[in-house]
DNA sequence: AACATTTCATAATGGTTGTTACGTAATGAC
DNA sequence: GTCATTACGTAACAACCATTATGAAATGTT
């Protein structure tokens, strides 16, 4: 009962989602979410909470529906497939748009005052995660003889994220998406064969 | 003529490039700056001008003072040294001071508001700067032998500022210097040879 | 048709932002 | 010692920030 939504709760957050995903989380205002939303603010406020949660919704939401290549990668049969994709990936997501280029995981936000700390918490979370899926990945390639047995499966983790990490940097600075690939090719050069 | 100042610039310049370094550009308020030079608001505009000037100055005094180990790679006999020295520099500086660790080209702002925009640009102009020099360096390598003909002198010098730029962003969420020097160690295992 | 409930849009809240007038104080030149 | 010049600290400026009080409007239930 009561009087119902005139907006749908998803579409908001999407929209919300792009801007955020755009200017960071300092760089967004309220108003920038109004009107990218079309929703009035009290309204955002009684759907979302506060911009905290309502940031904390969208990278949720990043994660699920963006961010999801990361899981297609993990399940390649080797190792270098699986870094070959996740770098691949990020470079293509990093592109796709031409008015959000980057990561969300970055532009979100790295450093700022101390009013935005929990946003930035959320995302280092949120990479760690990540890390966390990618060296889990790369300790079972370990055991089934696929890296070599002195390969260090948190380091290659933590290598092929921060070349992504380093791709959405670029990738915001208006790099091509070609020029980030060839990145992505001399990255995995690297990788060890068992 | 005229009264003299009672604070020294450079030493207010410092103080200020250490805040930006922290929060970034859009997290920093003229409030900060006024608190951690000890200088009134008025004299901070007097000596600096406005805040995107105070950035400018702030972002040129990094690039002289704390960026300069870049200088010091590219005058390495060997491209790999080269490559090496860079990312152990800025594994170094990155974890240098546990209060601003990360990379100021980095921290400084990657997203934000249309009004910063212009110290975003900056940024990107810093970093360009920095991967030329680089690219040039590598370019001379490959004239010189020290790089296979089919190495691309401007996807290495890109590789390996994304490394670096990756390292920043896991400096800045707390990584340690002895799991970024493996991250270093694992981008570098694999130079071209010629 | 009356009620409880929920959302709506308008408009205001107190606080902070970057930026400056303003009048006073301190200097070198004459 | 007067003058032009520069810097000082106080205090203000309008604009914006995130957040919310308020009352009207729209629903399902009775």
């Amino acid at each position: 009962m009561g009087r119902p939504r005139t907006f749908d709760v998803e579409d908001a957050l999407e929209a919300t989602l792009a801007v955020f995903w755009r200017k960071g989380f300092e760089g967004t205002s309220y108003s920038d979410l109004v009107a990218a939303t079309g929703v009035e603010r009290p309204a955002l406020y009684s759907a979302f909470g506060n911009k905290d949660m309502l940031f904390l919704r969208a990278l949720e939401r990043y994660g699920s529906h963006y961010g999801n290549y990361v899981w297609e990668a993990v399940s390649h049969d080797r190792s270098r497939d699986v870094a070959w994709q996740v770098l691949e990936g990020a470079v293509e997501l990093n592109t796709r748009y031409a008015d959000r280029a980057g990561c969300f995981g970055i532009n979100g936000g790295l450093a700022g005052s101390d009013e935005s700390e929990a946003s930035r918490q959320a995302l280092i979370k949120w990479r760690a995660d990540g890390e966390a899926v990618l060296r889990e990945r790369f300790e079972k390639a370990r055991r089934e003889g696929d890296l070599p047995s002195d390969a260090d499966p948190a380091v290659l983790a933590a290598y092929i994220l921060a070349v992504a990490h380093g791709i959405a940097v670029q990738a915001k600075a208006g790099f091509s998406r070609e020029k980030l690939t060839a990145i992505a090719r001399q990255a995995v050069s690297t990788w060890p064969s068992a």
